[in-house]
Formats: C-alpha cells, structure tokens, sequence
DNA sequence: AATTAAATTTTGATAGCTCAAAATAAATAT
DNA sequence: ATATTTATTTTGAGCTATCAAAATTTAATT
C-alpha cells in the first residue's frame, strides 16, 4: 500500500515531464521516462505496466504513459515533500539553494508527513521553493502559474526572475555568479535568435548573455510598478 | 560499497546489543539478532554471512556474530546519524523526544555526511542526543560513560536522571508525564526486589514508583554538590 | 548416555527492481 | 510500397532481502 521510493521517483518523472510538455500531448513516451530515471527502456516498460495495475498510471503500449488522477495527487505529494525540504534546507540549515536538490531527493523518500507538515508549518506555509517551484498543498493541490521565459517575456521591461526550471548545480552556480537568484529584478535587453542568445541587464547593471537554451529555463513575470 | 540500509540496521542492532550485554559475552546470537531485527532466524543468518564476507562482522556457525572493527566504525556513524537527527528534530523542530526515534531511524538512511555535520555544527557539536546516549564522532568514535542504573546505585543521594536506554514511545510518554526526564534531579528512597519495585522522589517532591525492569532503563550520575 | 528440547542453518521459493539482448512494432526514407 | 531506421516490448537472467519449512547442530533433561 505505501508506495516504495522507486514508485515515487517513477510518478515523479512522469508528472515532470507531462508538465513540461504542451498540453496536448499528454503522453510521455517510455525512451523519455527511461532516459530521466536513468534506467533501460525494458525496465521502464515493466515498472509501468505495475504501476498501471496499481491504477496510477494510464499505459498505452508502444504510445506512452500517462498519471491518473491518483497517480497525480501522489506525484504532487511528493513534489511537496522534495520542495518543502529543499526550501527548509535552505532557510533553516543555511544551505546553499545550488545544491539541495541532491539531498531533497532522498530526504523525500524519509520525511514522514508529520515531519513535512512541521516544516511546512515552521516555513510559513510557503508556495514555492528556493527555485520558484510552487510547492503543492497537503492535498496534492498546485496552482501553477504560467510564466514568461526569457524567450517570450517583452523586451526592456523590467521583470522579476521568479523560476528557475532546472537543477543542475552547476547552471545553478553561474546563475548565482551572474546575480541571476529568484527574485532579482531583471531586463531583457536583447534576444537574437541567429546568434543563439539573449543579453540580460540585472544586478547593479550588469549584463549577462544566456544562451536560449539556458534562457528558456528562466521564467520572469512583469516587476510592479513603482508608482 | 555504499552500505544498503539493511545492511546499516544490521550493523547497527549488533552494535546495540553487544553493548548492552556484559563485556565477556560478546557473541550475539542469532536468534536475538534476528529478533530485534523483526526478521526469522534464518534471514539474520543468511545476512550474517554475507556481513562477514565484507569483512565488517566475525561470524561463527551456531555460536553467533561480533563486529569487526570495520564494521563497529560504521555501526558507530549509523549511531552518530541517528543520534544527531534526534536531537536536531527535538531542538530545531520542535518534536517530542518521547516519538523522534521513527523518524530518526528512516532519516538516518538518507542524510548525507555532509548534512549531519552542518546538523552537528548548528547544535553546537552536543554530546548527547535527547534520550541522553552519547553522539559518536565523525570518526565513529564514541566515549559511553557507565552510569550507574536505579538498580544499583545508592539509595538516598541526589542524583541526575541522565539517560533513558528504550525508546518505546508509551515507557517515554510515562516518564515525561511523571516528570522523570533526562537532566532531572532525583533521589532513589527505596529498593525492593521482593515486591520488584523502587520508590523515585523526583521533581516537586513527586513519588513514583517504578517496576524494576523499568528502573533498570534509568541511567543516573551523582548529582554535583551545591557548596 | 540417551532422549528431548531449543537454536541455528539449509533449502527452495518469492517479491521488487534491474539489465542485456532478442523480437516486434511504428515511423521514416527511399 | 518497400526497406530501413528507431522505439518499444519480451524474454531470460541476476541481485538483494525476505519467508516457510525441513535438516542439522548444540544444549538441556532425564
């Protein structure tokens, strides 16, 4: 009955990915969720068909995975765990939000939901992590806010970094040499497709160029007004 | 390499019973081990082996297990891990100490080296862990003072409640509604062993009588006199 | 010493998760 | 349309950790 962590690692991606994707197609093909788990795509094939069994996943052979309803409460509430540790990491343990990822991962599988609720508790009830990631509520709910990218937000503007989507501590140490931390008010200044890059104005007017691979994973929304 | 967590609670379990039981018989037996480790005889023995070819236990057939070096090194920082959160989980979020033990054992498996000292630094490298067993180092290295227990030390001195040697929440629960906690000043005023009890005067001049089997689970120092 | 009792080890099986490599299906290119 | 490439599934196997129950060893009793 309680899911082991492999189960909640394989929810996990699936709910991963299934965001990231447009909305249309719904299905995360098995090469995909193979490759994210670090697993061979027989592996892959096999857990599913369990998981399905389970009522958790939708599988259809040889097209892809889907969560169900269920699948997706549980997926959040793991997400919960993993967001909420990482931001207590940060907060209360002074760890640096360029590396907890790791240590969340395999907290998540540990925390009990006692345990979670105290931090939650302790951190204020908080709606996102130390990289803009909204945390879901104790019932798996999330509100996801659609934000920019540096790929479509409207040039010189001024904007709030607010999400980072990706983990990789060493994106994550650039971003934080470049003055690029959630909640930094930033402005697009330039974006030139041909030449693969947009030039950022930030911190103490620094400009950072970003590649657009790297730009896509940093989401803004429009600064408020000074007024 | 890295030990499995089955491999830790083993470690650990041979660890605590070798300690608790006289310096001479130091064999754990089987059976004992295999039932503190909810698991049927023959698993521990299965596993046992398995220990030994890894060099971290001595193994002899019908005879029992003792740890090597190796593996005392590794049970101790198992310990350390433990130990630590519990206190941390006491300290920092404000858990009971009478139900941290759980969650300690489930985290301790998960945190990473690096996580348990910054958890040792922010407590101020402490010496004991809420149900005063002492902290190993992070070399495994540990300094167990033997107290005396309420079986045995003198009657009618003052003396501090210092360490309670069983986390079963309910014996816990008992003494923390008795006002018996570890740092508590008490006096032990009588021993009987006909009736199998010992009379405690604790805080507030509170009486509470104690069976002995329990009374051997309190650990005690004399207390320091107040010139 | 012989028998009985208790503890331990073996044996055979199973569950969960994984891989390698062969077989198959789907997509793409010719 | 047919051939080729790519993705997916199957098959057979292995590893870790477990149990049930039979076989064995040691200890205790008569």
């Amino acid at each position: 009955m309680i899911p082991s962590s492999t189960v909640e690692n394989y929810l996990k991606a699936i709910y991963k990915t299934q965001a990231a994707q447009d909305e249309s197609k719904r299905l995360v093909p098995m090469g995909q969720l193979a490759g994210s788990l670090g697993v061979v795509p027989g592996t892959a094939t096999t857990m599913v068909k369990a998981l399905a069994d389970s009522g958790l996943v939708d599988y259809e052979p040889y097209a892809g995975v889907r969560l169900t309803a269920a699948g997706k409460k549980l997926a959040a509430l793991v997400l919960r765990r993993h967001r909420l540790m990482e931001l207590f990491l940060v907060k209360v343990l002074g760890m640096s939000w360029t590396e907890v990822h790791d240590e969340a991962e395999r907290l998540e599988h540990a925390a009990s939901d006692q345990l979670i609720d105290r931090i939650d508790e302790m951190l204020g009830r908080p709606s996102t992590d130390p990289h803009g990631d909204p945390i879901p509520d104790s019932e798996g709910t999330v509100i996801t806010p659609q934000y920019k990218t540096l790929l479509n937000c409207p040039l010189n503007e001024t904007v709030v970094l607010t999400r980072v989507t990706d983990q990789d501590p060493e994106f994550l140490r650039f971003l934080e040499n470049s003055e690029l931390t959630p909640g930094q008010t930033i402005c697009l200044e330039a974006r030139d497709t041909a030449a693969d890059h947009v030039l950022v104005r930030g911190k103490r007017n620094r400009q950072v160029v970003i590649g657009l691979r790297a730009a896509e994973k940093l989401q803004v929304i429009p600064a408020k007004k000074v007024s």
